[in-house]
DNA sequence: CTAGAGTGTTCTGTAAACAGAACGCCGCAT
DNA sequence: ATGCGGCGTTCTGTTTACAGAACACTCTAG
């Protein structure tokens, strides 16, 4: 594959989760690779970015850490945006000529809040409520929102979403942009 | 055209995976290895499981079909069932005392058609087209789908989706059941 | 019966992922 | 100070995943 050698290309984030892994293990890189049954220089080389893995080795990572392999990918678990309380996940992106749509699993700790700024113009936004309760505020109006509860509306303006105060909020979030994302 | 009911066994590894995805979507093996950018001999062993790919090149066929890497793999939360023209991928299950809501991908292509039989009784099905045209059938009533409509009824009914003669159909599916799943 | 354009496979040389050794660095003994 | 055991990085030779070519096969056209 003619692949330019990207330091921080999609295997970066896979090792730095790796070494955050790690490390919130209390493991050193020594005992991880020895219980992996990988080489060393294979897993600081990894954790570093400076490795484009295969599968086995990322198989082999992932068991003695304790988490399923999908946990180490970038494009469905580990969009992160670390609010406090707040995790986003970003499912799915679909570009297409002059739209592109997007799709968050969001997810609100309880009393948690996540606030938008206004979008660019012709931007709108949809919400399917898988679990929990809350409130989303847009255009000055606040609605109660529930599980099965759907909204749809203009994201080019500001927006708030906020789980109930002893209540988490789980949603699917679906962003539809009129102009392509840069 | 295409008809769907129910996954293959989930022992297939990667390669087979792949290979479900490729065929569902109508797409040949050369076809599938110039979208990626890689060579086809490598697309065809490793389909077969003679290869042991590396993360640049999972991630390569992963984006054409359409799919989350994580979807390709065998620890999965996410899922994949492919059939003939349609693309399905679990993104989500909450359970929750009383309820059960899904999230599903769904990828249509042109002509495909999804028929579910009548769910049990209080299910609830909400659907937001990402991408693409085609309608949903349900109590007799045909809707048209076009990007960022949302359709929302009882699945205790026999119902369908039915992508464009000549236009692929991508949604986001949310299912909500009220006694929780088996 | 070719000829051609498709398919998926197997082959070939190159680039790189791999295991493991060698290395430099730091803390803590004595 | 001089070890010594730990750490993570860099080096070295072997293995192998890779791109792309060559291949065998199946259609369809003429």
């Amino acid at each position: 594959m003619a692949r330019v050698v990207e330091p921080s290309g999609s295997g970066a984030g896979v090792g730095a989760r790796i070494r955050a892994l790690r490390e919130a293990r209390g493991l050193s890189l020594s005992a991880l690779a020895a219980q992996a049954g990988i080489g060393k220089g294979s897993l600081s080389e990894l954790e570093t970015g400076r490795r484009n893995p295969t599968l086995d080795t990322l198989y082999a990572v992932a068991a003695p850490l304790g988490v399923p392999l999908a946990a180490l990918l970038d494009d469905h678990d580990g969009a992160v945006l670390a609010h406090h309380g707040m995790v986003t996940t970003r499912v799915r992106v679909v570009r297409e000529p002059g739209r592109t749509t997007e799709v968050y699993l969001i997810r609100l700790a309880p009393g948690a809040e996540r606030v938008s700024p206004a979008h660019s113009r012709g931007v709108e936004e949809q919400l399917v409520v898988l679990g929990g309760a809350g409130v989303v505020e847009y255009g000055g109006r606040t609605v109660a929102l529930g599980p099965g509860d759907h909204v749809r509306f203009a994201a080019d303006q500001p927006h708030a979403y906020r789980a109930g105060p002893d209540t988490e909020l789980e949603a699917v979030n679906v962003i539809v942009t009129p102009v392509p994302l840069g």
